[in-house]
DNA sequence: CCCTACATACCGACTGCCGGTTTGTAGGGG
DNA sequence: CCCCTACAAACCGGCAGTCGGTATGTAGGG
């Protein structure tokens, strides 16, 4: 009934005013949602406006340049999607193995529970011309992840737990087969989309598990510390997609 | 005095008529040099066609849209840099350890050659803003790189030298290995170019052998198996660069 | 309490440039 | 001689970014 709350612009064509860190969210919203289904280089600034219901000169008002807006949207993705992982680690105490442990768990819990954003935003990263995007957001997500990683890490190696050479280098490691994953998740969404999804919930739980072992290897772990494998949240996030 | 061979454009507008693989060649040289000078999103076509010296039309005869030029300079590279690896390995026999080292021996005496190069690549690649060549260099280069290395991995495996888990997840993690080490050689760049070679070649150096255990563990092989240290090739690789 | 002066959010026509297309032409092999 | 291919050059549509101007507050003096 009152004019405002528009879901999707149809211009009013009356002037809003708000308070800036508002209207930055808003025009942030409408550009993560733009470029979560459609990429980076497809979204114009035209689209942004028209999804946001908001002119040029208000745009490049609060944004400087369209790769702002990709910082933004990356930044504001990242620090969301870390900040339950890290919340959680910081919550458990007990050795370096557990509170790792509770970590990865809750970074896999994120996942699932936002299974269907995910299976957009892996559809979109998938598509070639869509590397930036990717790079962006990976590159943000590690930089974001490894000071949590590290000192997980130290902690490991303070206690013996651990038995670590460069450790550096096994943060990157570790990030590393995140980031490799994604053509796996590609491949079990898929398999999802087309009904079989045993075989897609099979195929990532496999590789979770062979992350694990790999991972048990380069921190020096005795087999089985690490566990990466829950078949139950993979089954949660991949039907999320094909209840669409 | 002749009118034909300029180094840099200087429109002679003299129509000159070119086998196609010659013309695709001479574009293709034109544009890797612009690329890894100044990356792929700030050089133009036009930037392209001047230093070839040829007009849009013809460019357009040869390639179907800026994306194919990406796609020439990235194969002709990576296939070039993986050709005389590959051919080390070919003509090592042995087990699957030997010829693995015999693999990247050559890979790093290619680096070391193309010192000059590798700079200016290292340098451009790293600007923010060229994901997009870095994402398709190091994704063409791994998509080659891989059957070569999984081929070894199996052989390995087959042998009894190696004890692996998930062949393919190692594969991705090894050349995971050589992406991340992007971050380091830029950093042993710079110091090269500081006059700091020493130190340079320390620190790119201390990576290595870091990675080179790294490796040992994830292949199941004893500590020392698996070299990578080879100080003297990256001294002559950082020089290049500082004799500029 | 209101009116003025100023700050800031916002608008929309306009521009320069860039990737790509179309139409025209030279020139060498058959 | 001629025709097909390699090339030239004018042209086009669309995009990111700019700029002069307008609406919406807000602070402070009378």
């Amino acid at each position: 009934m009152t004019t405002s709350s528009r879901t999707t612009a149809e211009h009013t064509s009356k002037r809003v005013r708000m308070a800036p860190n508002d209207r930055r969210a808003h025009i942030l919203d409408a550009a993560q949602m733009l470029f979560f289904m459609r990429g980076w280089e497809d979204v114009t600034i035209a689209d942004v406006l028209n999804e946001a219901g908001i002119s040029k000169g208000g745009f490049y008002h609060h944004f400087a340049a369209k790769e702002d807006l990709l910082d933004g949207v990356v930044e504001r993705f990242t620090t969301q999607a870390l900040a339950s992982a890290q919340a959680a680690r910081d919550a458990t105490s007990g050795n370096a193995l557990t509170r790792f442990n509770a970590f990865l768990a809750e970074s896999s819990r994120w996942k699932a529970e936002y299974g269907k954003q995910m299976k957009f935003f892996m559809d979109v990263m998938l598509r070639p011309g869509n590397d930036v995007l990717f790079a962006r957001i990976t590159a943000a997500a590690n930089a974001a992840a490894m000071p949590v990683l590290l000192e997980m890490i130290g902690q490991g190696v303070d206690e013996g737990t651990f038995d670590v050479g460069d450790i550096g280098l096994v943060g990157e490691t570790i990030t590393g087969l995140a980031q490799a994953r994604r053509a796996v998740m590609q491949d079990a969404f898929s398999a999802a989309e087309n009904g079989d999804l045993d075989r897609a919930v099979a195929r990532l739980d496999r590789r979770m598990v062979a992350e694990a072992a790999l991972i048990d290897r380069i921190l020096g772990l005795p087999q089985g510390s690490v566990t990466l494998s829950n078949p139950a949240e993979y089954r949660l996030m991949l039907d999320a997609v094909t209840g669409n």
